[in-house]
DNA sequence: CAGCATCCAACGAGATACTG
DNA sequence: CAGTATCTCGTTGGATGCTG
């Protein structure tokens, strides 16, 4: 598994990679998610939701529980009142860092 | 322009380099089509087509349209019968190898 | 505060039929 | 061959109202 990583489809197996990678993150709001997280380590439901801007307390809370499912991100609740929820990624999901390079590297060229 | 790319959302005119990268490419036919297009350099309309495996001519069609205007992708028509018209990537396109090369990597853990 | 339930609008995309 | 036109459908996502 030393061999440089190139395009390829037709290799069984590897030929869907890029596919499983749009699966788990291929949504214009998990992306942004996803970023956040990375940048901002740990971070309450109500700090993402105003970090992102224009997203829906739905549509934050269908897209976390997405990611969880996948084992991009945790969740963490607290038994308090009012109740606090914290998310920040797994290791899995800081994996994802420098795909999130490449992604604003291009995005600047543009 | 030589400091190490980095995460961020403060910088004003970097903050929305990913949503620019995700405006381009975030959609999933968009995705394999300019995955196909770096694979395979210059490629007839059909043959994308049966590449892809699934989509319609009308959405390979719109798809295409799309990054031809953000100017990821030229056409060029050759006025024969039957027609033939072929597809390949603009100097901007080919920047968003490393990209793919990073969706591969990723898609490969999961 | 962090959600869930419901309703509704917009979009992406498949199927099908037709054309220069 | 490389599209275009039309119809339909499923999913995504916003808005609103309610709750522990």
């Amino acid at each position: 598994m030393d061999e440089p990583i190139t395009l390829s489809k037709g290799t069984p197996g590897t030929e869907c990679a890029i596919a499983k990678s749009l699966d788990t993150i291929s949504n214009k709001w998990t992306f942004l998610i996803v970023r956040d997280l990375l940048l901002d380590g740990t971070v309450r439901f109500g700090e993402l939701q105003r970090s992102l801007d224009g997203i829906s307390a739905k549509t934050l809370t269908l897209r976390l529980r997405e990611l969880e499912e996948k084992g991009i991100v945790s969740r963490q609740v607290y038994p308090e009142i009012p109740p606090r929820v914290e998310y920040s990624l797994t290791d899995k999901g800081k994996q994802l860092e420098p795909l999130f390079i490449e992604l604003k590297r291009f995005g600047m060229t543009l």
